[in-house]
DNA sequence: CTAAACTTTCAGTAATTATTGAAAGTTTGT
DNA sequence: ACAAACTTTCAATAATTACTGAAAGTTTAG
């Protein structure tokens, strides 16, 4: 496989893997394009490689700058604006398990805790809502604190020495 | 809040959460309506309680069978098909943990591999995609296969002292 | 201050994905 | 074997989501 087609190849996966999770295509594209690149792109270089609209890539620079994922960079003498996205995989992850936890786990585990609370009126309908919610709250929970504590790089010698443990 | 209320909260959230991560609204109502059910219920009651056509609820009820994680049952003397879901979260979660990584994951590991094991032609730009390719490659494997170590119950052990050791 | 160089916004449109409903298919009791 | 009771399939349609392109906005150099 020569380096045009590897490119390619990884470009489209990464995007196909970011449709099934919820992350629309292109923005999935522009930073798998900047993750290999050797230096900072202009939007005028995404858009021709990528063969998506100005308008699109815009949008889409903001919304993986708002996930902290991708930084302007200010390259001097130059008017254009670049980006790079974050090279470090380990950061990188990091900072989307944040912005997920964040604005989609956590909310929901409050309203489990919620639902979960309600008052037992005593019916077995009431009861399993609560005890199904209830177990759902701590599954969720936990599995948020083990992603969070997991991919934060502070705490990395635990992944690595769970690792050795479990492989 | 009251049972109804609860009740609709839950299946509502469920439902958005479930749109987020790429799985559709119907089939993540269904199955949390099943959840918190205290007996199985028919196609009939499914359509009637979500109000869904019954095309839609076919087809998801399939696809959740499918993801093993519902499951028909055949009651004495009716004829109509009853559907009950996993009630036990961890092996809920194992099911569907399972199911993503083999139909998503695991695909995408693979041609993160075969990128990453192009010739090195010397250039930068190879090298770079190498590198980067292969750190995500890394990544992915990791993250995989911890996660279904956690989550298979066999090694359950492990997942409990993990907590304690972590939280 | 002005114009060129660039970026953002957003209404309109396209593409994708989900849903319906009715016809076709299947199973079961008699 | 027949028909009632039920489920599945799938073409048509609706709903959602993504993308475009041009107008409006912003910044900078002179």
């Amino acid at each position: 496989m020569e380096y045009q087609e590897a490119k390619e190849k990884f470009i489209n996966t990464w995007g196909s893997l970011g449709t099934l999770w919820g992350i629309n295509k292109a923005m999935a594209q522009i930073q798998s394009l900047l993750f290999i690149s050797t230096k900072p792109l202009s939007m005028e270089e995404i858009m021709e490689e990528l063969k998506i609209s100005r308008g699109n890539t815009s949008m889409n620079l903001r919304q993986l700058m708002d996930w902290d994922i991708v930084t302007k960079e200010l390259i001097p003498g130059e008017r254009k604006e670049f980006f790079t996205t974050e090279k470090d995989v380990q950061e990188l992850a990091r900072h989307i398990a944040k912005k997920r936890s964040r604005k989609e786990i956590k909310p929901v585990i409050k309203v489990l805790k919620e639902v979960s609370s309600i008052k037992d009126d005593g019916s077995a309908k009431t009861k399993e809502l609560i005890k199904q919610t209830k177990a759902l709250h701590n599954l969720a929970e936990t599995a948020d604190t083990l992603m969070n504590k997991i991919v934060n790089q502070e705490q990395n010698w635990i992944t690595k020495s769970l690792l050795k443990l479990i492989k």
